[in-house]
DNA sequence: TCGATGCATCGACACATGTCAATGCTAGCG
DNA sequence: CGCTAGCATTGACATGTGTCGATGCATCGA
């Protein structure tokens, strides 16, 4: 690639909102706010720091529930409310639920407050 | 100094917690969950961009009031959690009061959730 | 089939948050 | 001094959020 358009980027690239890049409009910012939301708890930091820890990058539910000192519902909570700002991936495995980590999504947010 | 305390770290990397190495601990947790607050809204995220592309870094509460289609009393309120969360920095200048961004604390929350 | 286990959902509660009108405070101007 | 303008603070309200106990649902083993 010898030049890249300032116009008509690559379609991924396309929605790729940044505090940076002003005016930065209601919608945009709405969608930035809902994921940076997702990151406002400390509950689920740590969430996603234990994903980015695990050996096999997976995590299942029962594992989350002892060193958090949370409630296993509550736990569940706030790993729908990762998955639904996709962040974090769940798969069900027989009785158990895996979780994993999105670095994509994280990706996305980390540019949008920087370079 | 040999060894390094436990307890006590270099004042300089005792505040660069990073999700990406775990265990996170609830106090930095809660640092950083406190950072991702200040970015969870709409509004504070337009006013950080209107920052950012003011031509000369500082934009004075009254230019705040038109674009965002807040009251006062609710720009100043988010320009106080901004400023709380060191991402910005209001200065007086007469009768208005300039805010300018603080890249820097922007810098630790990036870092935080990524390389 | 039955019971146990892992996880999600529901209901309820206390608390935090975003918003605005009203008011207070400070700096300039006449 | 009085008046105005810019900004912060307060009070009040509606809404959102984190938490847990109780319950439902699916899966596996006996």
């Amino acid at each position: 690639m010898a030049k890249r358009s300032t116009t008509i980027e690559a379609a991924e690239d396309a929605c790729n909102p940044s505090i940076l890049r002003a005016p930065l409009d209601t919608e945009h910012a709405g969608e930035l706010a809902r994921g940076f939301q997702a990151l406002a708890d400390p509950v689920r930091l740590r969430v996603l720091s234990m994903l980015a820890d695990a050996p096999r990058g997976k995590v299942c539910v029962c594992d989350f529930v002892g060193p958090l000192g949370k409630s296993q519902p509550t736990v569940s909570h706030h790993l729908k409310i990762l998955a639904e700002a996709g962040l974090v991936h769940g798969e069900r495995r027989g009785k158990w639920v895996w979780y994993s980590l999105d670095r994509t999504r994280l990706t996305e947010l980390r540019a949008a407050i920087g370079s």
